[in-house]
DNA sequence: CTAAGATAATTCACATACAAACTATTTTTG
DNA sequence: CAAAAATAGTTTGTATGTGAATTATCTTAG
């Protein structure tokens, strides 16, 4: 007797594939309301709990390079959400501060994202929950250290 | 007393998260045998079950719209993985075939693939998987076909 | 203390993706 | 059938991301 797969296997592609759609929704999300994409909103997310951080820091904690991140504060900093400091510690680094207007929409986009991740898991028991959790973190740290 | 939440909740933010490791994982297999990134390679696979796709279906079968396969194509058509050929058929319409090269590192990466699919899931149940899946399938039905 | 090495951020070149505008066809409507 | 609408693919402009190379600064070894 053959061995019947119900599902989908190709785990990968359906976990990209689902990477996208989540992405445009989020997206969609904030346009209505903050205007800033999933992207940006991760920095002001950051920089909320962790003002003053520097690129690296930031990088590491929205899961980015430093160059995507030199990316990402330029752009912001020209729509004057973020602002680069320098505080004379040491002279390779400098530090991000959320603007008074990154503040204010970090507001937003805090709420926005509160209803987004609920409804992402809507209609799931909180067991699911756990496993989908699990398998997101196991993803992250399975990875070999030694891969870039 | 307070609810206490063991785990981080920020759903998105720990599914882009992954994705973005997954896909760095991707390549780094891919990079040591058929050369080509986890976007390319969903092109091989997905012209291996549908030969003479139409861009617009090679679009929705990998998740992407038109303007971003137009790209791949590009690229991939001066790597000489694949070819556009018309059929006469209806003069708007191209079909994009495999070519020789193309269908060789198909092979390859089909292999490269289920080592990595496999490796997603180690440690997991058959029960934990069904979730995870069910999860990425439920995050793209979800969405709201009124959004872009 | 200085030369060598390490570290932080940036720049550069490129790949990938999207939306909107555009071009070329085909289909539909009146 | 001709004008209008729809459809397929591409082009254009921008955002995002990577890795490698570069620049500036700091640390360490001798």
């Amino acid at each position: 007797m053959a061995i019947v797969r119900a599902t989908d296997r190709r785990l990968f592609f359906l976990f990209d594939r689902a990477h996208t759609r989540l992405a445009k929704l989020a997206d969609n999300f904030l346009a209505s309301s903050s205007g800033v994409s999933s992207s940006q909103a991760a920095v002001l997310l950051y920089l909320g709990y962790h003002d003053g951080a520097r690129p690296s820091d930031l990088a590491e904690g929205i899961g980015r390079n430093n160059s995507a991140v030199t990316g990402m504060i330029d752009r912001m900093e020209k729509l004057g959400l973020v602002a680069r400091r320098s505080k004379n510690m040491d002279g390779r680094t400098r530090s991000i501060y959320l603007t008074d207007q990154g503040w204010k929409l970090r507001e937003t986009v805090r709420d926005d994202f509160r209803r987004f991740n609920e409804q992402l898991t809507r209609g799931m028991t909180e067991s699911e929950i756990e496993t989908v959790i699990k398998f997101l973190n196991q993803s992250v740290e399975n990875i070999d250290p030694n891969i870039k």
